[in-house]
DNA sequence: CTACGGGTTAGAGCATGCTCTAGGTCAAGC
DNA sequence: GCTTGACCTAGAGCATGCTCTAACCCGTAG
């Protein structure tokens, strides 16, 4: 397999899986006989667990050094769970403020929601006199 | 309040307060007699509202297109509600696809920690015939 | 009166993570 | 033989979002 077929089944450019193998994400390429990248299927299983460590932000620090104890072998096993771990915490730490976050954010949109009713309805009872129309809801930030 | 009040409740630096005002995400702050930036208590609102929209990762675009509205007045507010909700979609998309990648973590992670407990256990069992050390789990990547 | 702990500005610099360019090689099809 | 398209390398450039610097100004405490 070829970097541009790489690129297609792993959703990263070829020019960031060439930048992956500079930087040691990817080991380096084995070479044809002129000089191109020709990748085993089963590179795919590595560049998709990059792809999910990307999904879920880990500094490309982290997964070089992911990286790099995976080719020291078996004995980083312990390490590299440690440095998975550690990397799990902050993502359901980052989850849990974003839904906290998202509750208010549909609060407000909720509010706005309310606020534009308001205006369809008093434009509906324009010739009629309205009964209250007071701040029952507070206009959103 | 003074900047530097403002830095420490709001969590910002007053380096980043000054910035948020240069690029409009802050209005311009009423300055004192001797040009300090000298801010109403009522700024912490906005303030906050800023903090988690930079939380859920709104590009500072989209911040300042939403502090432009604001600042025109009531009759931008569908169109405010319209941000807030496309951000919103992307956000629980976001959060889906976390929640997905933590769930292989964990299969990974467990993967390892049951790696080492047969590490443990042919320790301890190293003197003795081992019944099956088979490979029921795979190697982790 | 002077030192200190704040504040001011404009603008440079930095961290991260790509993304693209220039100038070249190679293999296949017309 | 020549074009086309995909690949190569080294290295420059870019987008985002701050973060810091330089050089200056105030007000207050000692």
């Amino acid at each position: 397999m070829k970097i541009g077929q790489l690129a297609k089944r792993s959703g990263f450019s070829a020019h960031t899986i060439r930048y992956y193998e500079r930087i040691g994400l990817l080991p380096r390429a084995h070479r044809d006989q002129s000089g191109q990248r020709d990748y085993d299927a089963s590179i795919l299983v590595w560049v998709e667990f990059l792809s999910r460590l990307k999904t879920i932000g880990m500094p490309i620090r982290d997964m070089q050094r992911y990286a790099k104890l995976r080719e020291s072998g078996p004995s980083t096993e312990t390490e590299r769970r440690e440095l998975l771990e550690r990397h799990r915490q902050r993502v359901q730490a980052h989850v849990a403020e974003l839904q906290d976050c998202l509750l208010v954010l549909d609060t407000k949109i909720a509010g706005y929601a309310r606020l534009e009713q308001r205006v369809k309805k008093h434009v509906t009872q324009t010739t009629r006199k309205r009964k209250s129309t007071g701040a029952r809801y507070a206009r959103p930030v």
